[in-house]
RNA sequence: GGAGGAGUGGCUGAGUGGUUGAAAGCGCCGCUCUCGAAAAGCGGUAUACGGGAAACCGUAUCGUGAGUUCGAAUCUCACCUCCUCCGCCA
């Protein structure tokens, strides 16, 4: 959600927002309902003062007839009250679900483009792995070690099931614990989230209204998180923090539950796609200004480069297009880790930053040092997201006879340097 | 699942139909006093939206939403949250 402020001020640049999102947007279908809005607050407003004068002109008359006219008086208008209060709720309910489309600004420094082929490559890290071998993929490596079990993931889960066996298991664990144990060493708050939460929260963290498809609702009306990110940024709304306490950081596990709507038949098989995965997400929030929040994207950025680098998986960092950016997203990098037997990078992270979006939906303040409350800034980025980045750990990782390296920093979790069987 | 109780400003807490946006206390800010501090005294201290060049004015807000009434923190209904007890349970 934007400042209709802003907005008013600044018609083109929503415009220019719009386009370069490739969201279709009518900016003059906002301010028409902004105004009109006003027009009905107005005549609202001076009913309401005429019947709340009259009222209390009525509570200190005495005489009997002249207060029964008076009563008779404002019953007449009360009707009339009633349909203009019927209009201005229609109007603010219409202004509302405009702005709730509104796209956030998106950066300068953000390409312009038309999908995520038109994201800019930024920068790799590592070398592909060179394999004297043909390089097996995800799914034949956890076949052969009897580390997944996808025929009976489907009978059980249905369509995208999946069961993780063995040494699978430990691995994932692992990777949360490492992910866990390094960013809380940077001052990260772990958090364990709900990933069953309100309506509210999708809205306030900007998945709502229009992302409602991609999430599963539970017959008692609550939905399931895609991300950590929802629930944190949750139990933070309607607080006014103060400043002193920014920026607050958190990484937070949670199961992720995805419907994946409109990608039937895309990344059918494997851990690629599934519905219900395990995330380890770090959330922060820090104070309205615009340098801060750069600062820590590149802070969120690097930290999860951090954790690749440890794990020795070769990746590259690209800067999202306006295509491939969400509403709410002012900038967003993906960290894309190199799958050998696709020989290509696949999405394994996420970051990006909001400015006060989510957190005006969210009514998320704090109190800066003038005692004035602002709303402040919120950014995420993924930390680890299992099982997907076993693929790459899984396939970086193959040895010439079908065993699995694992990477030195994981070996502490998992008791062992090998999978062999 | 069953039975009760409660939700008021930054905090504590009064208030059961008519200058109650809301007593009082605490906290916070300013001033006086003081060499300074403390104490004391005085004054100030919610948010959002709208109108206005501004001063300022209006409207709304006492968990949320509807309703009754000329008028609601106060009455009615629904929902949310918390507490106590019983039952069930990882």
């Amino acid at each position: 959600m934007l400042d209709i402020k802003f907005i008013r001020e600044n018609p083109s640049l929503l415009r220019d927002a719009a386009r370069k999102k490739h969201i279709p947007f009518d900016v003059e279908k906002l301010l028409d309902a902004d105004r009109l809005r006003r027009e009905r607050q107005v005549e609202v407003d001076a009913l309401r003062t005429q019947l709340n004068t009259t009222s209390e002109e009525i509570s200190r008359i005495e005489d009997a007839e002249a207060k029964r006219q008076l009563i008779e008086a404002m019953r007449e208008l009360k009707k009339d009250l009633g349909d203009k209060e019927k209009l201005f709720t229609d109007a603010t309910a219409e202004f509302e679900n405009l702005m709730y489309q509104a796209p956030n600004i998106p950066d300068p420094s953000v390409p312009d483009g038309a999908s995520d082929a038109d994201n800019r490559e930024i920068r790799q890290w590592g070398t592909k792995p060179s394999f004297s071998f043909v390089p097996k993929d995800h799914i034949t490596i956890l076949r052969d070690l009897d580390l997944a079990d996808f025929e009976n993931g489907i009978k059980v889960a249905g369509f995208r099931g999946y069961f993780l066996k063995r040494e699978a298991v430990l691995l994932e664990i692992a990777l949360w614990q490492f992910a866990m144990r390094e960013l809380s060493g940077k001052g990260y708050i772990p958090i364990n989230a709900p990933s069953l939460v309100r309506e509210e929260n999708f809205t306030g963290t900007g998945y709502f209204p229009q992302g409602k498809e991609d999430v599963y609702q539970t017959q008692d009306g609550t939905y399931l998180v895609g991300t950590a990110e929802v629930s944190v940024m949750g139990m933070l709304q309607n607080e006014i923090l103060s400043e002193d306490e920014l920026p607050k950081k958190f990484v937070a596990i949670s199961p992720c539950f995805r419907r994946e709507a409109g990608s039937h038949g895309k990344d059918t098989k494997g851990l690629y796609r599934v519905h219900e995965f395990r995330k380890v997400e770090q959330v922060v929030v820090c104070k309205a200004d615009h340098m801060e929040s750069v600062r820590l994207h590149e802070e969120l950025l690097a930290n999860s480069e951090e954790l690749l680098q440890k794990l020795g998986l070769h990746y590259r960092v690209v800067l999202n297009c306006g295509a491939d950016i969400g509403l709410g997203q002012v900038k967003k990098y993906d960290i894309e880790t190199w799958i050998p037997s696709q020989e290509k990078f696949g999405e394994t992270h996420s970051a990006s930053y909001f400015h006060d979006f989510q957190t005006r939906r969210l009514n998320l303040k704090y109190r800066d040092a003038d005692g004035t409350s602002r709303f402040a800034h919120s950014l995420n980025n993924t930390a680890v997201a299992t099982p997907r980045l076993l693929i790459s750990l899984l396939e970086q990782n193959q040895q010439a006879d079908g065993s699995i390296h694992i990477p030195e920093v994981l070996q502490p979790y998992i008791g062992m340097d090998v999978i062999r069987r």
